[in-house]
Formats: C-alpha cells, structure tokens, sequence
DNA sequence: GGCCTACATTGAAACGTTTTAGCAACTACC
DNA sequence: GGTAGTTGCTAAAACGTTTCAATGTAGGCC
C-alpha cells in the first residue's frame, strides 16, 4: 500500500474543503475557517498557524463552497431568490442583455419591499435541442424562476411534456400551460400595409434560414395580408443565414434574376442592412425603387441611409414585460397560463416614403 | 399575550422554509420534501398528506432555497464554481454578452477536465460609483472568481485599496496588483497613421462624455501621433452622449461653424454612424470630402455606407482573453499580476479611401 | 501554591435541504 | 396468536460553511 494513501486521506474523493485544510495543516476547522476570512486576528489565531493553514490552501487550492457559504451566511445571503435567463448557446445574443437590464431593474425596485429579499441573477445557456441536458432544469436546483428564450421545436416539445417545479415565463414562445409574452403576431401585416399605403404593389420578404417561431409568424402574417389584398404573390427571398452578409449575397442574386420589386419587408433589421447594400450595389434606389421595411430591433435603425422605417416591438419593453411577470408569480398560488402580446409600434422614416 | 404567536411559531422570522410547511400541516420535515419533489408516491406519502401539505405550500408561499438545495445536491451539483460577471448599471450592454459567451464557451471547455466541476455564471450589477455596495464583493460569499469592467476612477480606487480573497480580471482598466485585459493602447496612433496615409492634414476626433479610461486613451494617442507628425493640432469634437444621436448633433454644429477637416476619428462605431449622418446631411461625402475611421466595436461595420475603416479590437477577442486568464487563475497559487494587451488590427475599407 | 488574565484553539450549533433507515400501526395469512 | 407484509410516516444524518461559547495552557502576581 502506497504510503500516500495512509489514515489521513480517508475518501480523498473530489473536491477540496475546509476540512481537508484543516486535517493538512493540523488544526481545526474553526480554524481554517477563521483564516480564510482574515479573522484570524481578531480571533487571535498564531502567526505560526495562520502561515501553516496558508500553506495548506495554496497547495491544495482550495476553493470554497458558495452554497455553504451563502447557506450559512446572514440574512442577507440567505434570503435570496435566484433567478435565471436561460437561452441557446446558438441564440443572437443582443436580446438577452435586454433581459438582464430588465431583470436587474425590476429586482432593483422589488428590493424596496416590506419583505426585503435579495436577487441573483444567473445565465444558464444550452444547445440548440438540448434544453432538457440543462442541469438543474427538472428539479429546480438551481434557480427560483426562469425566464426561457430561443427554444426550439424539440426544445418546447420538452417543455410541454414536462412541469417545471418554478415560475417560467417564455419569451416569443407559445407553449401550452406556460404563460408567455410574444410580440404582436400581426407585425408582418403592418408591414405589408405600410408598403401598400405607399403605392408599392410589387412586394417581397427577406428571411433567414432557420425561421424560429416568431420570424415564422412574421412572414406568414406579411404574405397573408399581401394576399388579402389583392396583390401577386410576394417573392420570398431566402438568405443562408441570419447575418447581414448572407442577406446581401440573398438579395443580390435575387435582384440580378430581374424580379420586379418596389417594396421590401425584412424580418430582422440585420436582414435590411444587408439588403441595403445589395440594392445600392445594383444601382437601385431606396425609397425610389424599393422601399424596405424592418422590424426595429437594432436600437441604430433610424441611422441607416436611409432611416429604416421599422414595425415591431424593442426588444427591450418585451424583456421589461417579461421580468415584471416573471417577478409577480414567484411566490404567487399558480396562477393560470397567461399570455400576454406587447402591441408593435410603428417607426415610419425615409425608407418608406412615397414614390410620388 | 396574543395567541398567535403561540408555541408552534417561535421567532416566525423571515422566509418560509421547509419546516414552516411542515409545523402548518402538522408533518414532518421529511414528509414535506417527498411531496415538494414529487417523490410521493415512491415514498408512499398518503393522498391527503399530501393535499395539506401543498395548501400550506400555496398559503405560505414558499420558495425553496437554492443554497441549501445544491448545498445537499448530488455532486453535480455540489462541484459547482461560481463565476460572476460585474459590471455597472450604466454601462454600454452589448458589450457583457460577449463576455458571458465567452465564459460559458471557455467554461464549457474546461468541464472536459479530469477534476470534473461544472460553472454557473451569475451576472452582477452596480450603480456606476458604487462598487463598493455591492454584496458578496469583499467577502467573496457570492462567486468564486469575477469579471470586473465598466468601473468608474472611484470603484477603481476601491479596488486598490482592498484586497479580494478570490481570483479577479479587469477589462480595459488597469489598478495596480489585478490581472487585466486591456486593448493595445496605440489604437489611436494606427488611426491617425491610416488618415495620413491617404493624405489627409486636417484631422479632427469626435468622443463623448463621459470619457473611459479605454477612450482617454484612445484619444489622447490619436492627438499624440498627429502632433508627432507635424500635423496642425486636430480638431476635438466632444459630443453630449455616447450616442448616435449626440454625436449626429455635435458633428453637424461642428460642420456648420466651417471648421476645415478632412480625416475624422471617432472613439465607438456608434459615434462614427451618428457622424456619417451629420456628414452626409452638410452635403459632403465620405471618404471624398471626409475619411472616417472608427473602432471596429458594431460587427455591423462593414454595411455602413460606406463601409467604416476601423483600428481596434474586438470586444469578443478581449472577452475571451479575459475568459481564460480568469479560467486559469482558478485554483492555482496567486500568480503575479498580468496584463496582457489585446493587439489592434486594422480594417480598410471605404470609408477611408484615398482621395485621389 | 493559588488565582487571575491573556492567548490559542477546539467543538458544537446552525443555516435549509434531501435522503435513508427505521418505527408503528394495520392487514393478511397460516 | 404469531409471523410477514404493507402502509404512512418520522427522526437523523449529511452537505460545507461560519460563529460562538467553552476549554485548556501558559505566564504573572500575590
């Protein structure tokens, strides 16, 4: 039997603790304990010990426990209620600062309550399909409440087969007995009526490959209200991806096969900013030839040249929206499914003004 | 003496925990936990325990404590770092997502290790000044190790005179004895390089308030290198805000008074778009009548019209440098203090094309 | 030698959970 | 009426900390 492994290491199983210290360096672990806050003085621990349980630390590296720690600790850390953001490794992460600031917010103003509770705030990020690897998910182990985002079909699958033991609330998701909060699924209409207003008759949509649930439903509400109004087809323009280049390299190839088009919807502004430069590339004017139409949820919209005229709803009052329900069922008895459509606002700049 | 607080409610202090459910429908502790993780049936607890014990659940409105939970927890669970991303209220957001890709991507990597441990990434935030009210900062009872950017010179002066018992990483900020990460100071000087070497002499840098130690430095190298070149003092226009809008403004003011200039720097993308429109608006042209070079911090860049030339660093590139360096400073004995500087690459693009 | 004080340290309790072993009461069977 | 099995629950241990009261040792003073 190697030596190494004699009376004094008796699992040695994983992680280093305050105990492990203590046993190497020959003390307690009041002790120990005492050190690793710099209360050693006020306790009046040896210098001899101190430097001896510095040593241990350092050799061992130790790392302390925050759960301990925080379950231990005062009031304070202890009556705190985490919450969490949870999104896709594969996500456009721009959205989700818009959650953070909006959670920190309304955590920040939840604070002044009688029943003074702390909030921590923490990301939790899966791939693409794999929410169910999420560890903690199922059991709520790891936080009080969830906001879900950038789930895809499998991943909602998921959710509807299973409760989650803590308030969720989904973003831009629909799924059934979770309450959620969408954008206004009729955005993709009032682009199509604002090209119409402005005499455009000759109408086509930009998008992405993958469509989510909402880039779905906002192509499918822009066709529909083409349609209802008597107008061809639009033309459907498919990028390879969701980034500006591949929007270009979309538009470009569309625009040299000749269709006919004077007005533009697409349904991300990352899409127009693309489209923009293929249409000038091609010697087309905007408004002139075609007029475009985003969504608006890049917040630098109104310095395109020109202004993009943008219908949709910031990402920022939908993450607001989403923070205040999320904070008003925790602790709540459930409530039922609520779901809540943050109206769009339209932005009506240079990039639709009338041809005439 | 009101009966109630009798004996069954002895301090009834702050947060309803297992044992309040418990005393309110008269069983154990025990029996609470199987019903709450739904192990009820495989702990055979009776129907209408089980009943009572989720109407006290619902009238206590109780939340469980995570700490003490993952405290209990499987190892998974238990085997957890805490990594905290700290950053100010008032701080330009787009910029902490890269850092929280770049922790979970450089986390997700190290959970390949053989000491397996998994992260959990919290994310904190301080009213600009404030640093030092921040919970858990001193005591580190809330993460094991943190990300610290977007302090104020006070928050800096705090941190040099506290030591933090956990490993610790500053982006673009430099306070004696902490690890940092900061861009290449002389991006400024490339910048103006890249304006003279298409001939332009009347130099001029638009910034806003307030400024950061990154952009003081940024434009002070800038004034610096034209100076050095013999050029006429170039031009500083300041502008109210960090945004498009204050710069569009200061620019135009600054355009109107006549001012010649002929190669304009500006200290954030956002600044240079704000700039484009004011440029474009006073009937000059870029890079015909004015070159611009920005800082290559909007991925968006290249579908400005025309596309922006850009000196600078990319905020994920920081981000994951500051990733690992924090990654590998966990658990290990204190290493002196590094500071490794993020190099500047260059982008020409139109904006910056000569004049002839 | 006995008593007091100062110093250095230990042991135990507590934080809120979950899990496991086990107890008590009842039913069923021979 | 004993034994075995089932049902429904409780008590206790454990997770890793921090703190606090208590304990022991040494030195100084009478």
């Amino acid at each position: 039997m190697p030596k190494r492994a004699s009376n004094d290491t008796p699992p040695a199983p994983g992680r280093v603790t305050v105990r492990s210290i203590a046993e190497r360096a020959g003390v307690s672990i009041g002790a120990v304990s005492s050190v690793l806050n710099n209360h050693h003085e006020k306790r009046r621990i040896a210098a001899d010990t101190v430097r001896r349980v510095r040593a241990a630390v350092a050799e061992l590296g130790y790392l302390p426990n925050i759960s301990a720690r925080r379950l231990r600790g005062g009031n304070d850390a202890q009556n705190t209620i985490v919450l969490a953001i949870i999104t896709s490794f594969q996500a456009p992460l721009p959205v989700i600062n818009c959650f953070i600031l909006a959670l920190r917010e309304a955590a920040a103003e939840e604070a002044n309550n009688p029943r003074r509770a702390s909030f921590s705030l923490v990301i939790e990020m899966f791939n693409a399909g794999k929410l169910h690897e999420l560890p903690g998910l199922l059991t709520g182990a790891h936080f009080n409440a969830a906001i879900i985002t950038n789930t895809t079909a499998d991943d909602d699958r998921f959710l509807q087969d299973h409760v989650l033991p803590y308030p969720v609330v989904l973003v831009n998701r629909t799924v059934q007995d979770y309450p959620s909060v969408i954008e206004d699924p009729e955005a993709g209409a009032k682009a199509a009526t604002i090209l119409m207003q402005t005499d455009r008759r000759k109408l086509g949509v930009l998008y992405g490959q993958p469509l989510t649930q909402t880039t779905q439903r906002r192509v499918e509400s822009f066709l529909r209200a083409a349609r209802a109004a008597g107008l061809p087809p639009a033309g459907e323009i498919v990028a390879g991806g969701l980034n500006e280049e591949a929007a270009r390299e979309a538009m470009a190839q569309f625009l040299a096969r000749g269709t006919p088009l004077d007005g533009l919807y697409t349904v991300t502004d990352g899409l127009a900013l693309g489209a923009y430069q293929a249409i000038k590339r091609a010697g087309k004017t905007i408004p002139g030839d075609i007029a475009v139409v985003g969504i608006g949820d890049y917040e630098i919209s109104p310095f395109f040249d020109p202004p993009l005229s943008s219908v949709g709803v910031s990402h920022s009052e939908l993450a607001h929206a989403a923070a205040r329900m999320l904070l008003r069922r925790i602790g709540q008895p459930k409530r039922g499914s609520v779901r809540l459509t943050v109206p769009v606002v339209e932005h009506l700049r240079e990039s639709t003004t009338s041809i005439g």
